[in-house]
DNA sequence: TGTGATGTTGAATG
DNA sequence: GCATTCAACATCAC
């Protein structure tokens, strides 16, 4: 679900939803996803507090608080946010919600329950903890090409791994090694250095693209990427490479060969 | 109605 | 100890 450009979406909506606004109380409705304590404690920890600033890194969406605390917020494969005041309108699958003073309530929805979310009181010390990687937004070609240094992982299996490189994805690394001709069971090691290099261009690009256009996972825009050619109809651009559908690093994955070649 | 799902993780293996 | 793979997680939607 939500990759690095959907999250990016997420703390928007996020930001223009919460920020400056005081916390009345926390509504607690199941707190399997609330990782580091239990519903009561984390709803104790946050009335009255204010969030102030946000920071993505990769997928994980960090919420700043007045106290210099902040809550970590991940979407697993099905999260989701939603700013509402009628009791009618609450998501189907809230977990719990943000009650702030104005009477708006900003509700975590996720059906399968593999949303994390963390109070913590160290960010940087729980990023350090859990190896995060850098953002794939803001690391650069010289620390990407030496993340993949002799890995004798896929090409697809690096770009999953968060961290070596935070955000990427299952659809989006496909769109990467599409664009790039690459095939995703390709070995890293085996990888020439200018396809490296390509790859990395790529994984920008995309993630630029996608960003700048905001994307909510529930309801992509009109072809959105991928929705062009992850068919198994769709012949890629040589007129021959029919795409086919195959799993790559245990993930369900598409590519198109020998239109993307594997080294 | 059985199957698969846009993610992470801990255990197992090399 | 590190790199890598893979089942498990919980539940819904098609």
């Amino acid at each position: 679900m939500p990759e690095l450009p959907e999250v990016h979406t997420f703390q928007q909506y996020f930001n223009a939803a919460a920020l400056q606004q005081q916390i009345m109380k926390v509504v607690v409705h199941d707190d399997k996803i609330i990782r580091n304590m239990d519903g009561n404690s984390f709803a104790d920890k946050l009335a009255g507090r204010t969030f102030v600033s946000s920071l993505r890194r990769g997928k994980y969406l960090f919420a700043d608080l007045d106290n210099g605390d902040c809550v970590l917020l991940h979407f697993g494969m099905t999260g989701d946010l939603k700013l509402y005041q009628e009791e009618e309108d609450r998501p189907r699958f809230e977990r719990f919600a943000f009650v702030f003073a104005d009477d708006n309530r900003l509700g975590f929805d996720d059906a399968r329950k593999f949303a994390h979310v963390h109070y913590l009181e160290d960010r940087d010390g729980y990023i350090a903890e859990k190896g995060l990687g850098t953002d794939a937004l803001v690391i650069s070609e010289e620390e990407f090409l030496a993340a993949m240094g002799k890995r004798k992982t896929s090409i697809k299996g690096f770009l999953l791994n968060q961290s070596l490189v935070a955000g990427v994805g299952n659809l989006y690394a496909d769109e990467i090694c599409y664009r790039t001709q690459v095939h995703p069971a390709s070995v890293v090691a085996k990888t020439p250095k200018r396809k490296r290099v390509e790859i990395y261009n790529k994984m920008i690009e995309v993630l630029h693209q996608a960003v700048e256009k905001a994307p909510y996972y529930k309801e992509y825009p009109e072809n959105w990427f991928w929705e062009e050619w992850r068919h198994l109809d769709h012949i890629a651009p040589d007129n021959k490479s029919k795409v086919q559908i195959g799993k790559v690093a245990g993930r369900t994955t598409y590519w198109a060969s020998p239109w993307q070649k594997k080294y």
